[in-house]
RNA sequence: GGCGGCAUAGCCAAGCGGUAAGGCAGAGGACUGCAAAUCCUUUACCCCCAGUUCAAUUCUGGGUGCCGCCUCCA
């Protein structure tokens, strides 16, 4: 069955064709490792495991990267101010491959728990940093980069013709939408640094032609995308927020140096908002995978949660919604562990239907309502039906639920209400069930004994 | 100022030319000592105005509102 994939370069749906039959090369862009990885950002990357389980799922053999930067996100405009990498190292007084280190396994973490596969292949900028320098070396000496002294390498977008033909603004549109020229040595306000000159305290910084520096943020996805998906790639994706700045100027490189079309498919996801606006530190609405777990939320109710909405129209994120995620969830899992193991063929228009949804550009959402149809289907593959749409979902759709302990004082009450219903003293025994209620348990009676749910407040 | 996205029931959200998937919440019923859980049933004329069409939520034009990017950001 085709697949199909809206395409940011072309602004319309297309049927995926692969470079190598039955292979497919996908380059996510990965984080920048100097704070933690919010609910955000991490919706991105189900995002790309969504892609990927998809792609699998037709058959294809996917091998997908996803880059680490450790360095060379500036921080200010005009690819000036210091590295975040070293900001957040003065922050916590710790050397930035420190910062880079911990974030990193904090990232990675992060995806575990929320199911998302890990990629064939993680790359750090800072691994790659010789294949970066020769691949700027290759493009200044063919005339696409300058330099400017006491400063660095910068890329020269004029020399291109098309630049700006992911975002869809020309070159002219941006001079005339440019902001105070901060650098004056630019050719071009859209100019790009390449390669930047470290002052002596600079702490990561490396030796080239031109003396110690480090590579520009743009570089490293460039690069290591060729060393490890060729020349050409299939696809790469990113947040819809990488489309005017950080994607225009990988291609422009890219191209300048192969002399062809890099990226076949661009694929970017839109924004999780909180509460309809920006999820900031200065609004302390600022969440992380261990924000839901201290709320007691399975972080696959939030898995859950980004599947529900396509992933090319921004979500709003509300606890509320989590909370309704999180009950979905549960009931899914429970139809789900509740139907019977049989091993007749599941439903074949089920099946189909499910799969023309997921090949639609990824429309898991309508797939989605595939699997409820499925969990509350008399059919007998229904269990196996299941299993295989949760290669796609990644539900964890046979997790054990979660039992908790019950803190002693409240066992104690569990104990008391059913000396109370054994005696059919039903006032006390409900007076009991509300105290338990209050306090976040859930008492579910049935013939063979009293079976209960934690959820603390 | 430039570029882009979104507007569908109380909430989240698919569909995108032929009279609206799914989930959460709510209502009614079954079950239960009563509940809970579960199961069944049930809840929308799709932001406004104009146009195209036999037919528009779905296309075109114009509004209004919200969000994002143009400085690092998923």
């Amino acid at each position: 069955m085709e697949v199909k994939l809206y395409n940011t370069l072309s602004r319309s749906k297309e049927t995926f064709a692969p470079l190598v039959p039955n292979k497919a090369g996908m380059y996510v862009c990965g984080p920048t490792v100097y704070t933690y990885a919010h609910i955000g950002n991490l919706r991105s990357y189900i995002f790309a495991d969504l892609l990927r389980r998809m792609l699998e799922y037709n058959g294809y053999e996917v091998t997908h990267v996803m880059n680490i930067t450790d360095v060379g996100h500036l921080v200010s405009d005009a690819d000036e101010g210091e590295d975040k990498l070293v900001e957040g190292a003065k922050r916590e007084k710790k050397t930035p491959w420190e910062i880079a280190e911990f974030y990193t396994q904090d990232f990675m973490h992060s995806l575990e728990e929320l199911n998302i596969l890990p990629p064939t292949i993680v790359c750090k900028a800072t691994d790659h940093i010789q294949e970066m320098l020769d691949f700027v070396k290759e493009l200044y000496s063919r005339g696409f980069a300058y330099r400017i002294e006491g400063d660095g390498i910068y890329f020269d977008v004029s020399k291109l013709a098309d630049y700006g033909k992911l975002s869809g603004q020309s070159l002219d549109e941006l001079q005339a939408g440019a902001r105070i020229e901060i650098n004056e040595h630019k050719r071009h306000p859209a100019d790009f640094a390449l390669w930047k000159d470290a002052p002596p305290e600079h702490i990561m910084q490396w030796p080239s032609p031109w003396g110690p520096g480090y590579p520009g943020w743009h570089i490293e996805c460039s690069t290591m995308s060729m060393k490890y998906l060729g020349k050409k790639i299939d696809i790469h994706t990113g947040g819809i927020d990488h489309v005017p700045i950080h994607h225009e100027n990988e291609i422009a490189q890219s191209e300048a140096l192969t002399g062809e079309t890099w990226v076949n498919y661009w694929l970017h996801g839109e924004f999780l908002q909180v509460d309809g606006g920006k999820m900031s530190k200065s609004l302390n609405n600022f969440f992380t995978v261990s924000s839901l777990r201290e709320r007691h939320f399975d972080p696959i109710a939030f898995r859950f949660m980004c599947l529900n909405a396509h992933y090319r129209t921004p979500l709003n994120f509300t606890w509320e919604g989590m909370s309704a995620a999180h009950t979905a969830l549960q009931r899914l899992r429970q139809a789900y562990q509740q139907l019977p193991t049989s091993p007749d063929q599941p439903s074949p228009q089920l099946a189909a239907k499910f799969h023309k949804a997921i090949n639609d550009d990824l429309n898991v959402p309508l797939a989605l309502s595939y699997a409820w149809e499925a969990a509350r289907s008399d059919e007998p593959g229904s269990k196996a039906l299941l299993d295989q749409f949760d290669q796609v979902l990644g539900l964890n759709l046979n997790a054990a639920p979660l039992q908790q302990e019950l803190p002693p004082e409240l066992k104690a009450l569990l104990e008391e209400r059913n000396q109370a219903r054994a005696n059919k003293n039903w006032a006390q025994s409900d007076q009991l069930r509300d105290q338990l209620t209050s306090k976040g348990v859930t008492i579910k009676d049935s013939k063979d004994g009293t079976h209960w749910e934690y959820k603390p407040q």
